[in-house]
RNA sequence: GCGCGGUUAGCUCAGUGGUAGAGCACAUCGUUCACACCGAUGGGGUCACUGGUUCGAACCCAGUACCGCGCACCA
């Protein structure tokens, strides 16, 4: 046994044991195991992506969940894996391309820049898995994964021939989200609505039949005008019943263009006529079909104006067109008002811009599995914790829209269909290529590509990320496209962790996905995180600067540190405000075990037994605190309540291991002490201490196993992350009598303690003072327990003396154990004890005369439950019998 | 506009009808030794507001205000 420093330094014990669990194959499953499956797929992070706080949590949960379960004796499969990210690796490696070499990826050609994205994504994927190794996490990396992986993007591609088959899978020219940076189409999910300040302008269009008159029209976007082919006014809407079907001129470039009712109009809104581009706005394209409209594109892929018949404006990028149009406008004498105007408008997820409405050729999934998925979570055969999110993925699912899964990406999975060159060519010419223009013998939809290539051209675009990521609970664990015995023995997987943020995204894909690929549902149950904000409420991004690394915190804080700190503030269903010094006490917390620890080995050798005889009744609370500590964790881990689990384990070894048993059976262990009294305390502190931690290994897994070790309590070729959890009580040996006696013992003792430790405090005399303590009417058990009570209370003597009869004015306290005096020879100040005495009495006063008017209240006595009033009667008997006594003693000041 | 959360001590949060809690922070005291990453003691709350139900409400119901988040084709 080596020597212990004051204090824990959790760095090296961390690494230390990471790479001995390695060693130890602690995190493989098993598929043959013959022990109940219990699994968990990760929710796989970017490739290059790097751990911020979100992470920790998210993953520190999974570590949790698989790490309990372990030591519930389950056959335990965390899977782990990364995600290649479309978009953002891809721009990443744009970025780096630009800065440092100055190209493009035009430049490098297609083949050439995805060997690029490759180097990258060997030279910098490493970094987030070695975060989560630094963290703890118990995944069982010999199965590592990414979406990338051959026989991941196998299943990929087969799924998507099978749902093409299907017909659920098709190409078509639709309006879809472009963003102008990206340059690729989104699905509706990568939009996010922003508030914005704009201007809404109000112009006019004059009628072609009667000069001189106009129609108002207010719009966000007059850059799109040259796109207009149309206004639309409601039926219903009297002020322009006249003027339906007749034209108007659009300024730039001049045209004569129609007017058509619509019930899409709103009345209230601007001036009630709304102008019409089909071509880039959703609404107004759906309008343009009812009315069979002309679609002008005005806009280039990458936002600028495309439209040469307006030379002023051709090429501007179109906020820059915005306010020259307006101003054009202005100068026709056509702009009648422009006002401020608080708008939403679509954001890029990714690129931050705003997302411009475009028809474009796209291929689309018609969702497999709708109503199985719907009625998985509705039923509870999936369980949503907070249940809350039931009604958001309900809502979701009964509003599906087809998914746009294409991306003019090169990152990605490619879509496995090849044209016949020539036919492709014709198309183009046609600018039509949905499927339905292709004949059976025109396109090829394979994994494998069609036998003589030289024919035919792949098509360019790749995949949605989320298109390979919906598969991941299974093309994880099964051979490609097939079966395997870890699909077997761990599908479904038990619990998925991970923020309601991507609940349509990726929860409700899988859900489908797994009806339709795997058979059935994908997971039992999800339990979704809080989102971590700072402590102004915001979230947590880099260009606010306001996340912390999770590695710094780890260094200095130690992982478990920065675990059990997260999960102390880490409320169920609600955002979490991260406060760092929540993470220095979970770092304290665990140098307060460590200390404890630490202390026994100071006291020497001994104990180890199972505790039996010469017990104190502060031993048998201790057991007996354990063992109810124990059920809670049952209780709480079925309830998935982890910020209470934290409190739980927190409260008992601080409060009531530190604070109370280990201060009271500190004298056991003095050299004075017995033989048979250190035996006792030493048996029952490993008793205790090695049951506890194992309880708060899941949440602090290093510092736990290092003390273990240390300890002795795991042998040296053992592990206590493996170790099961131990079914009997520590009290299976006592009557259950006995240990109800012995806790009312205990509690006497201590709340007997804190009492004198206040008169203590109140009379000015030092903590570490020892006084004297006379007591009289002591309980009849009290002399067994008097060395505890002095040692607790920092006493030189407990006395018992009934006959004792105080000087005038001794500070006197009544007590679960009798009325305890202190005398204070020399020192005694009748004023203040007069003054204490009466702020008490007035005190129990208020609780006397609150009690009765409760009592005397007969609706009171007459409908609370029997054992409600009862309790409330005995809470009176005992304040009155203090208040006399109180009074009594006031009287004998004078 | 519809929906979902939240509002409890200075801060972060527990608390599902029966004496308002924890940690931190604060104040006073204390380093003859497990731990100053510590110990002891103490001060501090009209449980957002208004009504209702109940013998009794932080808790249940209705409404209001403020904060946050989703969803929605008001240009």
């Amino acid at each position: 046994m080596s020597e212990m420093p004051k204090a824990y330094e959790p760095r090296e014990v961390e690494s230390q044991w990471y790479a001995a669990w390695l060693d130890g194959k602690c995190f493989e499953a098993d598929p043959s195991s013959q022990r109940p499956a219990y699994s968990i797929v990760i929710p796989p992070p970017n490739v290059t992506g790097i751990l911020h706080l979100g992470h920790v949590l998210n993953n520190a949960l999974q570590d949790i969940l698989a790490r309990r379960a372990r030591q519930e004796g389950r056959e335990v499969l965390w899977l782990p894996g990364t995600d290649h990210a479309g978009i953002a690796t891809q721009a990443k490696v744009e970025r780096e391309l630009r800065e440092k070499e100055g190209v493009g990826r035009r430049d490098l050609g297609r083949e050439a820049f995805l060997e690029r994205v490759w180097e990258w994504k060997e030279k910098h994927g490493g970094i987030i898995i070695n975060q989560l190794k630094r963290l703890g996490c118990s995944c069982d990396w010999s199965r590592e994964r990414f979406t990338m992986d051959p026989e991941y993007s196998d299943w990929v591609a087969k799924v998507f021939v099978d749902l093409f088959k299907e017909g659920l899978i098709y190409r078509g020219k639709r309006m879809v989200n472009w963003c102008p940076v990206s340059l690729t189409a989104l699905s509706d999910e990568e939009v996010i609505m922003k508030p914005q300040k704009s201007k809404l302008y109000t112009m006019k269009y004059e009628l072609v039949d009667a000069p001189g008159e106009f129609l108002r029209i207010a719009t966000t976007r007059p850059e799109t005008l040259m796109g207009d082919t149309a206004v639309a006014v409601n039926p219903r809407d009297p002020r322009y019943a006249g003027f339906i079907g007749r034209k108007v001129r659009r300024p730039f470039p001049e045209a004569e263009i129609p007017v058509v009712a619509d019930e899409h109009v709103d009345i209230e809104f601007g001036t009630g006529a709304l102008k019409i581009t089909p071509a880039h706005d959703k609404a107004d394209f759906e309008i343009g079909m009812r009315h069979g409209l002309e679609i002008i594109d005005v806009l280039h892929p990458d936002g600028r104006v495309n439209c040469p018949g307006c030379p002023e404006l051709d090429g501007l990028d179109r906020f820059e067109a915005r306010g020259k149009a307006a101003a054009m406008l202005d100068a026709m004498g056509l702009l009648i008002e422009v006002e401020d105007y608080d708008n939403k408008v679509g954001f890029s997820e990714r690129a931050h811009v705003p997302i411009e409405p475009r028809i474009s050729m796209q291929w689309f999934l018609r969702y497999p599995c709708v109503d199985e998925a719907a009625r998985a979570v509705a039923d509870g055969d999936i369980t949503f914790r907070p249940d809350r999110w039931r009604k958001t993925y309900a809502h979701w699912m009964e509003n599906l829209q087809d998914w746009c899964i294409s991306r003019q990406l090169w990152w990605g999975h490619q879509i496995p269909v090849w044209y016949r060159r020539d036919k492709l060519e014709e198309l183009k010419a046609a600018e039509s290529l949905d499927t339905s223009d292709l004949e059976a013998g025109d396109i090829h939809v394979g994994v494998e590509p069609p036998e003589d290539e030289s024919g035919w051209v792949r098509d360019e675009d790749v995949m949605d990320t989320w298109f390979s990521s919906w598969l991941w609970p299974f093309a994880t664990m099964g051979d490609s496209g097939g079966d395997s015995p870890t699909l077997r023995k761990f599908y479904p997987t038990t619990d998925l962790v991970t923020g309601p943020d991507i609940i349509f995204f990726w929860v409700a894909r899988m859900i489908m996905a797994g009806y339709r690929f795997a058979g059935g549902p994908p997971f039992r149950n999800v339990f979704f995180t809080s989102i971590i904000r700072d402590l102004q409420g915001r979230k947590m991004s880099k260009s606010l600067g306001n996340s912390p690394d999770p590695v710094d915190l780890m260094e200095k804080y130690g992982a478990d540190g920065l675990r059990f700190g997260l999960m102390r503030i880490a409320p169920v269903g609600s955002d979490i405000r991260f406060d760092e010094h929540q993470i220095e006490e979970g770092r304290n917390f665990a140098n307060k075990l460590y200390n404890a620890c630490r202390f026994r080995r100071m006291a020497g050798e001994g104990g180890g037994a199972a505790p039996v005889a010469g017990l104190r009744s502060s031993h048998v609370d201790i057991m007996a605190k354990l063992d109810e500590l124990a059920d809670d964790l049952v209780r709480l881990y079925g309830e998935y309540r982890f910020g209470e689990i934290s409190q739980r384990l927190y409260e008992f070894l601080w409060s009531e291991f530190c604070d109370k048993f280990l201060e009271a059976v500190k004298g056991d262990l003095r050299d004075s002490a017995s033989e048979a009294a250190k035996a006792a305390t030493l048996s029952v502190f490993d008793a205790v201490m090695s049951r506890y931690l194992q309880l708060l290994h899941p949440y602090m897994p290093h510092v736990t196993e290092e003390l273990s070790r240390r300890m002795g309590y795991t042998g040296d070729d053992e592990f206590l992350m493996l170790k099961q959890l131990p079914e009997a009580s520590l009290l299976a040996n006592l009557a259950e009598v006995e240990v109800a006696a012995a806790r009312e013992r205990a509690g006497a003792v201590y709340e007997t303690a804190g009492r004198l430790r206040n008169l203590k405090a109140e009379y000015n005399v030092a903590a570490r003072r020892d006084v004297r303590f006379v007591v009289r009417g002591a309980a009849e058990w009290l002399d067994a327990e008097s060395d505890v009570l002095a040692l607790l209370a920092g006493a030189d003597s407990i006395e018992l003396d009934d006959a004792f009869d105080p000087p005038t004015g001794t500070p006197v306290s009544l007590t679960p154990v009798g009325e305890v005096a202190m005398p204070l020879e020399g020192l005694i100040d009748v004023e203040a004890e007069k003054a204490r005495l009466s702020k008490e009495v007035d005190k129990i006063a208020g609780e006397v005369a609150k009690s009765e008017g409760k009592l005397g209240n007969a609706n009171f006595v007459g409908r609370a439950p029997a054992e409600v009033v009862e309790q409330e009667r005995e809470r009176l008997e005992e304040w009155r019998a203090k208040l006399a006594q109180l009074r009594e003693m006031l009287e004998g000041l004078g």
